[in-house]
DNA sequence: CCTACTTCAGTGGTCTGACCACACATATCC
DNA sequence: GGATATGTGTGGTCAGACCACTGAAGTAGG
């Protein structure tokens, strides 16, 4: 034990700002994640410890740990710890959403981004994939019953582009969250789609997802 | 009662056993709001009014509370109270994104992701925009000189879509950290990709796009 | 009467310490 | 060896204590 010394500590290490604590304590948690390199499903300190070696109290570390769960970047477990979490839509969308979305204008922005980040991964794919993909692509599509956004969750992986793929998942919970769920088209659209896909022309792709979409060709 | 709920997890009969104490109060909140209809600026409860009414501790009352506000749905003062946000933007992107990014093949997405939302608000804005505004444009292009960001911001707010204009704000953010800054392109350029949105034919967009970019015409 | 100042109640911000419920590893017993 | 107790560590929650700050009520001075 250390002799009781009662010098003036502040709380946190950070130059008199007003930031709150528990701000600051996530910013630390990120620093912490990136130097570490933790990955999804290792765990992280726990509260008792982070508040010591963070210099705050523990009620304030919570604070910042609930607050990145709601956010689904975390997870934590009774008994065991607090584990980073493969990121997930989970909860947040719904949350925000009934808070936020009434405006029918971020409803319809929504809509329309979701279109267009859904043609985006579709041009990427086509440059990206390999014909062995898209060949195991389209037995998939032949043998299951699939949900459309099963599909193009595939897509937004095939694009292989993290942050494409982070914002079409955002955006399809949030289409979810607002009762907007794309029911499956036909199996052969999806045929067509993933066809034009191996041409690699951006027309036909285009064309080809408006007609699974059943959009105007505008 | 509450039609808005899409439950989950969560199956109200039982609200003793698995939900922890702030994500039910965050649960009220929103209800609370609902029904009284409290509006960004209204004034929620204080700490301590709801941890009584609520029963709760008010260490969990905080938790909830703010997890909330890092979500940027409330804001709190400090002497003054809680309160209801104007959070019509979404940045849930924006606190995602903060913390996930850091791979090496990141920065790669960062551009490719920046240079196709670029290409869709181009989309957009062309169907939006009117004719007179492309004028304007084209003179302002004339009499200023701007860095290439400036430029692309004006096309996304003419996208009109508060989604992508967010998502290209953030990416714009991540290009100047990482060092990627865009040096201006001739103004010769910016004039042909403007004089392309007034014929709203995407190929045409998109060429000019990659010409003001240098990019090849693949 | 009207300013200018003081006081005070209310609010969020933070810390501490105390329990509880649970998970897991260890030691113990049969 | 296998089943069972036990111990330690973890998150979950609460209560209470200060602090810093705000805004309004109250007060003194002009």
């Amino acid at each position: 034990m250390q002799p009781l010394e009662k010098v003036s500590e502040r709380p946190v290490s950070q130059p008199e700002k007003n930031t709150k604590v528990y701000v600051e304590i996530v910013r630390q948690l990120r620093e912490m994640i990136y130097k570490d390199e933790l990955k999804p499903g290792d765990k992280i300190p726990s509260e008792r410890e982070l508040s010591e070696r963070l210099n705050a109290g523990r009620s304030s570390v919570r604070e910042a740990l609930r607050a990145l769960e709601l956010l689904g970047l975390i997870e934590t477990r009774r008994g065991e710890g607090t584990f980073i979490r493969d990121f997930r839509g989970n909860q947040l969308v719904q949350l925000l959403s009934t808070f936020i979305l009434q405006d029918d204008k971020a409803k319809q922005d929504v809509i329309e981004t979701k279109s267009m980040i859904e043609v985006d991964c579709l041009y990427l794919a086509a440059e990206k994939v390999q014909q062995e993909e898209i060949e195991r692509l389209k037995v998939w599509i032949d043998e299951h019953n699939f949900e459309d956004e099963e599909f193009f969750k595939t897509i937004a992986e095939l694009a292989d582009n993290h942050l494409f793929y982070r914002i079409w998942y955002i955006l399809n919970d949030y289409y979810n969250a607002l009762n907007l769920k794309v029911s499956p088209s036909e199996k052969e659209d999806y045929q067509k789609l993933v066809d034009s896909l191996a041409t690699k022309r951006g027309d036909l792709i285009l064309e080809r997802y408006r007609m699974l979409r059943k959009m105007s060709t505008s």
